[in-house]
DNA sequence: AAACCGGGGCT
DNA sequence: AGCCCAGGTTT
């Protein structure tokens, strides 16, 4: 017989969970897999569009494993934490070559795929195959820690290691996938972190942080986000119809993302005729050029970093030796391609090529 | 162990 | 403005 506090979450994941999500009861290991990784970090009702999408577009682990890289990243453009993306091609791609296309199901062997960590491993082996392990994710750290009032802090080492240990004792060994869920949605749904339900808990005569007043102080956290600013200008070269882009290869934010040509300086730029008839010819040798648009301030802000710049947009007649490296894409081509949703916010206001767009108003 | 990696929603 | 979200990888 399992302890109190796991069988009142299975009875009310049976008789009160109304929580509907299209992956619950799936078996498919490659759909948990997907929704999980896409769910990683981010909100059901964000990533459930993206899921959607995703699975009607690559129903299949081959089909995923054999599509272009930029068609994946443009199903995931906009959703965050864009190395989840590569990481999700890699590994579709080492499961079809290396493994006969047969995902793995033991967690050890699911951790050693890229992108996959001890909660997706959990996740995929007890959904799909019922295995013992239990999902210890944000939502498990904080109905744990405030049931039991422990104020174990949940983001060093030691607390990992000592939530997991709990989380495993309380796993229902006979319903691994169905706990799982369980304790998940509830802490979604009841236990959540900002204005729990306690008063209609089903937990709140087992709960020592609502016995003792904790509730809004639990789980804790020892480490404190700090943002730093970063101010970056974007060249947006126009030749005709045709747009000067290059994918940002370097290990930075929006890796794998396309852009334009990025300036990038410690303070805001003051950017007028002059500055810029400067920055042209100095550092990239243009002599000949139309300024067609200096937008306004772009901000963003992200976890650690506030974002803000300009996007500056300029028609050349020749591609300088400077940028040879961009490529030049054309209208056609142009929308296939996957931004960070900065520059998105631009190209929303000032389409490069809404030309067509107006012709239809007439 | 600490730093890094997005975007959205809530208070 | 601060916190959190079905975390994971890199340094």
């Amino acid at each position: 017989m399992k302890n109190v506090f796991t069988q009142k979450l299975i009875k009310w994941h049976e008789n009160q969970n109304k929580r509907i999500m299209p992956w619950k009861g799936e078996k498919d290991a490659y759909r948990i897999w997907i929704s999980e990784i896409i769910l990683q970090q981010t909100r059901v009702e964000q990533g459930l569009s993206y899921y959607e999408n995703f699975i009607q577009s690559f129903p299949t682990l081959g089909s995923l494993a054999l599509a272009e890289d930029e068609m994946v990243f443009k199903l995931w453009e906009g959703l965050g934490y864009y190395s989840r993306c590569r990481n999700l091609i890699h590994s579709a791609r080492h499961i079809h070559y290396n493994l006969g296309g047969k995902f793995p199901e033991k967690y050890d062997d699911l951790l050693q795929l890229k992108g996959i960590g001890p909660y997706t491993a959990a996740a995929i082996s007890s959904f799909a195959y019922g295995l013992p392990h239990a999902v210890v994710d944000g939502n498990v750290f904080r109905v744990l820690s405030r049931v039991r009032g422990d104020f174990t802090a949940i983001d060093t080492t030691l607390g990992k290691q000592h939530y997991n240990e709990i989380a495993h004792c309380a796993l229902d060994r006979r319903n691994t996938g169905e706990y799982n869920q369980a304790i998940m949605d509830f802490g979604a749904t009841v236990c959540k972190p900002m204005l729990p339900l306690c008063t209609v808990c089903i937990l709140n005569n087992d709960c020592k942080a609502f016995a003792e007043g904790w509730v809004n102080q639990l789980p804790v956290k020892e480490k404190r986000i700090i943002r730093k600013n970063r101010y970056l200008d974007y060249f947006v070269f126009t030749s005709g119809k045709t747009v000067l882009v290059k994918n940002r290869e370097h290990k930075d934010i929006w890796q794998n993302l396309n852009e334009f040509y990025l300036y990038e300086t410690e303070k805001e730029s003051a950017w007028n005729a002059q500055t810029i008839q400067r920055f042209l010819q100095e550092q990239l040798g243009v002599e000949v050029y139309t300024v067609k648009k200096i937008s306004d301030s772009y901000a963003q802000q992200l976890t650690h970093q506030n974002i803000k710049g300009r996007f500056i947009v300029i028609d050349l007649k020749t591609v300088p030796k400077s940028l040879t490296h961009f490529k030049s894409m054309a209208v056609e081509s142009f929308a296939m391609l996957a931004f960070p949703k900065f520059i998105n916010m631009f190209l929303d206001d000032y389409p490069l090529f809404g030309a067509e767009k107006d012709l239809d108003l007439l």
